[in-house]
RNA sequence: GGAGAGAUGGUAGAGCGGUUGAAUACACCAGUCUUGAAAACUGGCAGCGGCUUAACGUCGCUCGCGGGUUCGAAUCCCGCUCUCUCCGCCA
């Protein structure tokens, strides 16, 4: 959430935190009407709200005198009678003050993060800019084969069994994938909970609606999560929901930051919005399993545990000995609550392309004042945390990345020598 | 699923219709003392939002959440959520 105080706040000297953040908006394509009208509705709620203030202190001023009358055992009723008139109005302002209040946190709530000057101005993804590449994106001596083909012919995944169990973008792993699936998970939590700091996590994998609005998901995206019918409850989208809110109203020591967790999760996504694209195969399911990175951090750090936290998910490239990318996505396809963010981009040798397995975000505070996550300065005010996020990475990507790159022409699948002791040893799938 | 108990500030824990935004303790901050630290002592110390500020100040809201009763609610009533104990069921 943007913080109404600031955009309020007039310039000095340079630009305004208004005009940045319009220009913001500007920059990723979004409409700039909810910010001016947030701006009057504020307007609006401190006027009733003053008003009804003043009228408020007018009854707690009589209350205290009628409680003395009381005391010293003299006649109130004329008192209680006039104060019972002004109770009706009071109540009245009161309503109407919290209705403004209201309509200004929805507005608020709809609003994207502001961006960081560095984030290059673009359209869309063909804007992001290239950091930096790691590896060939070379081709394959033989015609190679996409991840579909590759698992069904070595009979490890079933795509027409689970539309038959489920629906489409559902997928039965088997045998060898379900035990690389299973491999990889284990390899990425060891790698970060020991080599990396992160401490381990298992979160619940339904969230209620509070956690949903305090990481941004809701209420701009509910059709993008599957809810569970007459409850309050919502699968997760991503361990992010669960791990962010993990400390929701609360107050950190501020020697305790940062904080680092890594989560394995299953996630949930209903894909609205996407028919059509990447029906194919196992790159876009309703249902895949990712460990995510998640770091609560002091204002002063963030950049730099943003930085640290990428070059962790690029690890796990790293040691997979798998060829990427890394990208800074522009103004016009980063998230809605990042306000900068990096993709890391495996390459794919069936599709002939990269594909995002990644997305490292720097959320500042925006998360924070949604999920009201602060710390305390040594014995200052409490303060709004920052929080980060980043794919550790996307297991079933991940999945696809070892088949395609590690495939042989007789069909078979080399298996990465990083897994190996996750997989009793075996060095191939055939 | 049934029965009961509870939810108060950073933490623990009083208060159960009228200057109680809240005793007390711990933690924390500042100071005195000390070569330094500890101890002791003194003082300070909730959050959020208005108005107004150079600073001070002042007003309102908040005792799990939402309603109600009342001139007035942490305190009484209703609903919800969560936690704990016991019984039942269950991986």
């Amino acid at each position: 959430m943007i913080d109404i105080k600031l955009l309020e706040k007039k310039a000095e000297g340079g630009p305004s935190y208004y005009d940045e953040y319009k220009q913001t908006l500007l920059n990723r394509g979004a409409s700039v009407d909810a910010l001016d009208l947030v701006m009057s509705q504020n307007k609006k709620r401190k006027e009733l709200m003053t008003q009804a203030e003043t009228a408020k202190a007018n009854q707690n001023k009589v209350s205290g005198e009628i409680a003395q009358l009381k005391k010293a055992g003299k006649d109130a009723t004329s008192l209680i009678e006039e104060m019972g008139k002004l109770a009706v109005s009071v109540r009245e302002m009161e309503q109407t003050a919290a209705e403004a209040e209201i309509e200004v946190t929805n507005i608020l709530l709809t609003l994207p993060n502001k961006l960081r000057p560095e984030v290059p101005v673009g359209k869309s993804e063909n804007d992001n800019k290239e950091v930096k590449t790691v590896g060939e994106a070379k081709k394959l001596p033989f015609k190679a084969m996409e991840h579909w083909e590759i698992g069904e012919k070595l009979g490890i995944l079933d795509f027409e069994r689970a539309g038959k169990v489920t629906g489409a973008r559902f997928t039965f792993l088997k045998g060898a994938a379900a035990q690389l699936e299973r491999a990889l998970i284990q390899f990425f939590m060891d790698l970060h909970s020991e080599k990396h700091g992160y401490t381990e996590m298992i979160p619940p994998f339904i969230v209620n609606t509070a956690s949903c609005v305090g990481t941004g998901q809701f209420p701009k995206f509910v059709d993008d999560v599957f809810h569970l019918t007459g409850t309050d409850y919502h699968l997760i989208p991503t361990a992010e929901v669960p791990v962010t809110n993990y400390y929701a109203n609360e107050i950190l020591k501020e020697e305790d930051l940062p904080q680092k967790f890594c989560a394995y999760s299953p996630c949930f996504r209903s894909e609205a919005g996407s028919h059509g694209r990447d029906t194919k195969g196992l790159i876009r399911q309703h249902q895949f399993n990712k460990v995510e990175l998640m770091v609560f951090a002091h204002p002063s750090q963030s950049d730099e545990l943003h930085e640290q936290l990428t070059s962790h998910a690029e690890q796990v490239l790293l040691d997979l000995e798998l060829p990427f990318r890394r990208m800074l996505l522009c103004s016009g396809d980063i998230g809605f609550g990042a306000a900068k963010c990096y993709d890391l981009e495996v390459w794919l040798p069936g599709a002939g392309s990269y594909r995002e397995i990644s997305s490292c975000s720097n959320f500042e505070d925006f998360q924070a004042r949604r999920a009201n996550i602060r710390f305390r300065p040594n014995g200052g005010k409490p303060q709004f945390v920052h929080t980060l996020n980043g794919s550790g990475l996307a297991v079933g990507r991940t999945l696809i990345a070892v088949l395609e790159n590690y495939q042989q022409e007789d069909g078979s699948v080399l298996i990465p020598k990083a897994l190996q002791p996750y997989m009793n040893g075996k060095t191939k799938i055939s």
